[in-house]
DNA sequence: ATGCATGAGAC
DNA sequence: TCTCATGCATA
């Protein structure tokens, strides 16, 4: 797969905003190289591997947990199928067929720009949104109930997340600081035997779990030379990332030995401090999955939640409340793209991993996929990146995406680039292969020098 | 467990 | 417009 190197895709050469850029997508976004092997993509993540990214971006995220499943489907899945454009938001959703790019030109051959127009890419995207109730999803509002645990019977309604003026008591939440170093071992009678939804008592200012926490940017990167995360604020510790992995396997393990779910305990965290969090975050945290900087901000939380759960007789209490929150928004119904569809987003993002405006629509045109999708898909793109590559020179932080690997060129002289330099070269299959796959290899390469460098 | 999505805040 | 934290929905 020869990219083409005469004409570099204009778009990424002539933004005049933004000088970095010029190096993005110098080979344009394929054009032609569109065609992918199906084995080329088929660990992605590998893109990342330590000595890749040896830029650490404003934030540090943990590498070490198994990403590697993301793609799996793109080999399995079945061959694209050009026969069936799939509806889009067959009801009630008019608004978003209109500017669903895919509804109107998967099917058609579609003028595409010049420069990715050619790429011989999978068309007809297999783009589809999940399950198609034909009502469903119109009528918005809908009460969701929350998972229950076994041993618990209260049924929880959980509320919808997007409204952080629901936790109340978020503002005053103070991870203690002791929690830290205190170890859940060794519970800590201090707890309050009474999980009460009330928010906790704390002196602190609540940035611990604020509803944004994210900014702070040079803090959060862990000090090269304490170990300490960049938990920024006051009430987060400085934690290692030993620490941080060792209580997230701590937590996991009591908490299953104790009996819950994720889920429960993502809600007790709403019970008893006032903001809840799912079971997807739970998961993550468990999974060392989230910035460091998140890792740090949440385990004061789930250290309480862990002394509460341990010390107290009832622990169902944490439970008891029950809140029914009605969902009045809208929310996208969630796209499913095909194998075909995330390579050639991949192999997209490999060479251009920043597009611009005129790039995402391209992108869009090209696989037929609603602009939005393209851009989103980027942006997760770019956040999964991160977590798996691994980030610890963060003399480089913001570097991470900034410079885009220079396609048929010599690997751009400087270390810290985001990108894996074999990648884009062409001779990229090498770098996705299968059996560099396994998180294992993933974790050891880029793991200990996180640990190195944290604890340094 | 994770892909796609949302939304606040920063730039 | 992006990043980041986070969650719904689903594999």
């Amino acid at each position: 797969m020869s990219e083409r190197s005469q004409s570099p895709a204009a778009e990424c050469q002539s933004r005049p905003y933004d000088f970095s850029r010029a190096n993005l997508c110098p080979q344009g976004l394929g054009q032609e190289s569109f065609q992918t092997t199906p084995g080329l993509l088929a660990d992605p993540n590998l893109l990342y591997n330590k000595s890749a990214y040896g830029g650490i971006p404003s934030q540090a995220f943990f590498p070490f947990a198994p990403m590697g499943s993301d793609y799996r489907g793109s080999d399995q899945q079945q061959a694209v199928d050009l026969a069936q454009p799939k509806p889009w938001y067959p009801f009630a959703a008019p608004d978003y067929v209109s500017q669903v790019p895919g509804a109107a030109t998967a099917t058609q051959p579609a003028n595409l720009s010049p420069p990715i127009a050619q790429t011989p890419q999978v068309k007809l995207p297999e783009i589809k949104v999940e399950k198609d109730s034909e009502e469903d999803y119109s009528a918005e509002v809908k009460i969701q109930q929350y998972p229950t645990p076994p041993t618990l019977s209260h049924g929880v309604f959980y509320s919808a997340p997007w409204n952080p003026s629901f936790w109340p008591g978020l503002a005053h939440i103070t991870p203690r600081d002791n929690s830290s170093g205190q170890n859940p071992s060794t519970p800590s009678s201090a707890s309050s035997p009474s999980m009460s939804p009330s928010p906790p008592s704390n002196g602190h200012n609540g940035n611990g779990v604020t509803g944004h926490q994210g900014q702070n940017p040079a803090s959060s990167a862990r000090s090269s030379g304490s170990s300490s995360g960049g938990c920024s604020d006051s009430e987060e510790e400085s934690l290692t990332t030993e620490e941080l992995e060792q209580f997230a396997k701590e937590l996991k393990h009591k908490r299953i030995t104790l009996g819950f779910t994720q889920a429960d305990v993502g809600l007790a965290l709403g019970n008893l401090y006032g903001k809840m969090f799912s079971q997807t975050t739970i998961c993550r945290f468990e999974a060392l999955q989230l910035s460091f900087k998140n890792m740090c901000k949440l385990k004061p939380l789930l250290q309480r939640w862990l002394n509460e759960a341990e010390t107290s007789e009832n622990p169902q209490d944490m439970y008891k409340i029950e809140r029914v929150f009605v969902d009045t928004r809208k929310r996208k119904r969630r796209t499913s793209l095909e194998g075909a569809v995330r390579s050639a987003l991949e192999t997209y993002f490999v060479k251009c991993p920043k597009p611009n405006t005129q790039e995402i629509t391209h992108i869009s045109d090209d696989l037929g996929l609603e602009r939005d999708v393209v851009r989103v898909w980027f942006c997760n793109r770019r956040q999964k990146g991160k977590r798996l590559a691994l980030p610890l020179d963060e003399e480089c932080d913001g570097q991470y995406y900034e410079q885009s690997p220079p396609l048929n060129m010599a690997p751009s002289p400087i270390p810290s680039q985001g990108y894996a330099a074999p990648s884009y070269t062409g001779a990229t299959s090498a770098l996705y292969m299968p059996s560099l796959h396994r998180p294992d290899v993933l974790k050891q390469a880029m793991h200990p020098g996180l640990v190195g460098h944290l604890t340094g």
